[in-house]
RNA sequence: GGAGGGAUGGCAGAGCGGCCGAAUGCGAAGCUCUUGAAAAGCUUUGGGAUGCAAGUCCCCGUGGGUUCAAAUCCCACUCCCUCCGCCA
């Protein structure tokens, strides 16, 4: 969430960034008034507290002291404070719940140098990368321009109907080569990032507090599977589970950047989008991601954007498939997004772009939210970390993607060199006959 | 699932209604001594709200309650340990 600090000493500022993300601000006006109020009150409950609390002191002294009647009457006078001290605390209370059940809504303040725009059309493309100027509708030959799902069909790596048979749309099921190329994918990116990254395999059912942490709830919890059960949800990303991994710590500057990685199923309820772009794999309710992730001193924060940038990227280019850039605006940026790249590969066979990464900084926003500080290298107080993650490799586009490109004249498929070491010799998947 | 025991500062650990934001030890930082180091001695050392500051207020797993007063008593929850049961 938001610094209310911020809110109250450089409300124009704040007001100003949020207004740059299109939305309504009358939450934030709200939010201010009650922060005001709030604070007002405080003020005078603390007042209240300081006088039962000496009145209190004195009472333990007077009986010590064997003087029952100033004891007495020092008790009286106790009470009386108590029954304002209850009132005022009470709204207290009351103020404090609905100011932190507010700033909760508040999304994140863009970067400043975050692109402003109203929606997904404004993003500016910085750079596209492999089609060597070539369009992307001419740059790909005839045999390649068949859609995954129905290469995937015809060489037994893609099973759609039985996935469905066993939990419905959505849950597609990899075979074969096609299971085993899923998993080479996974394993890559994690070799690729191993020489800076922990790797960490969390929990992927996690508690509500995990959730808000890092955004998720209260604001989307349509969006994820939640067990009522045991109130556990399905965790929609590795990023749930890692960014808490620290959660309420006070990091030494020495230990920063901490930098995680993790290799997870990722659970998507999809509710908003149904009907749309849901073929083949398009979007699944179930896939797997390797995630990379950062805790930094705000200092340290650009650098390490960009580097987990040009890793997702690197990649992806490692791949051979060809992609572009994407700097994502005001108006289509995440909730607790500051600044977001995505990565967009371009798929003939659906002769779409697809997104396979999002690589985004949350400045302090979900740190704040979990609670994740550093205490400086040359003392004083506290500071608030930044968080920063992106999808080092997310399964089922880059399946895709990779199974149209590599689709051969005779209808055969063949994959880049970077992943035969995961393919137990195989380079690629012959033709049916 | 059942029965017990526990949760206190960076760590260990005392306190079990007021004199406790909290003994003591270890660790860490600074100073003295020393050519330097070790040893020894002295000092400092949790987080947060508010305020220019002095200060005031809050935090002893979390949330409620009892009381003039709660780390301390009561209730619920979470987590850890031991035992029994069940089970991949």
């Amino acid at each position: 969430m938001i610094d209310v600090r911020r809110l109250r000493d450089d409300f124009d500022a704040v007001r100003h960034a949020l207004a740059r993300r299109g939305i309504d601000l009358s939450e934030v006006d709200r939010a201010a008034d009650l922060d005001r109020r709030h604070r007002t009150l405080v003020m005078r409950r603390d007042e209240l507290r300081g006088q039962k609390n000496t009145v209190s002191k004195d009472i333990g002294a007077a009986r010590r002291a064997g003087e029952a009647a100033r004891a007495f009457a020092l008790t009286a006078e106790s009470t009386a404070v108590g029954e304002e001290l209850d009132q005022v605390e009470a709204t207290t209370v009351a103020a404090e719940r609905e100011l932190a059940a507010l700033l909760l809504r508040i999304p994140n303040l863009p970067a400043d140098d975050a692109p402003d725009g109203a929606s997904e059309a404004d993003n500016p493309v910085l750079r596209v990368v492999g089609l060597d100027g070539a369009d992307a509708t001419s740059g790909y030959a005839e045999h390649q321009r068949v859609p995954h799902w129905e290469i995937g069909a015809s060489l037994g790596i893609l099973d759609l109907e039985r996935g469905a048979r066993i939990s419905g749309s959505m849950f597609p099921v990899y075979r074969g080569m096609g299971a085993t190329l899923a998993r080479a994918l996974c394993q890559l990116a994690l070799d690729r990032n191993a020489d800076a990254f922990e790797e960490v395999r969390p929990p992927t059912l996690v508690r509500t507090a995990t959730l808000q942490a890092t955004g998720q709830l209260p604001k989307f919890a349509d969006d994820a599977y939640h067990i009522e059960r045991d109130d556990l949800w399905l965790i929609p990303t590795a990023e749930v589970p890692l960014t808490s991994l620290r959660r309420n710590e006070i990091l030494a500057e020495a230990e920063l950047p901490v930098r995680l990685m993790g290799c997870t199923p990722c659970y998507r309820r999809e509710a908003g989008s149904a009907g749309r772009d849901t073929r083949g794999l398009l979007r699944v309710h179930e896939f797997d991601k390797v995630e990379i992730l950062a805790v930094t001193t705000p200092a340290q924060a650009a650098a390490m954007h960009a580097e987990l940038l040009a890793r997702a990227e690197g990649t992806i280019a490692a791949l051979g498939l060809a992609y572009r850039i994407v700097d994502i605006s005001t108006g289509d940026l995440g909730q607790s997004h500051a600044r977001s790249f995505d990565i967009e590969v371009y798929a003939p066979g659906c002769g779409m772009w697809l997104e396979v990464s999002s690589v985004s900084w949350f400045s302090d926003y979900q740190a704040r939210r979990a609670n994740i500080r550093y205490r400086p290298a040359a003392g004083g107080q506290t500071i608030m970390c930044h968080t920063l993650n992106g999808s080092a490799l997310a399964v089922p586009r880059v399946w895709a993607a990779l199974v149209e490109v590599g689709r051969q004249p005779d209808g055969s498929v063949a994959f880049p060199a970077a992943l035969h070491p995961y393919l137990r010799g195989a380079t690629g998947i012959a033709a049916r006959v």
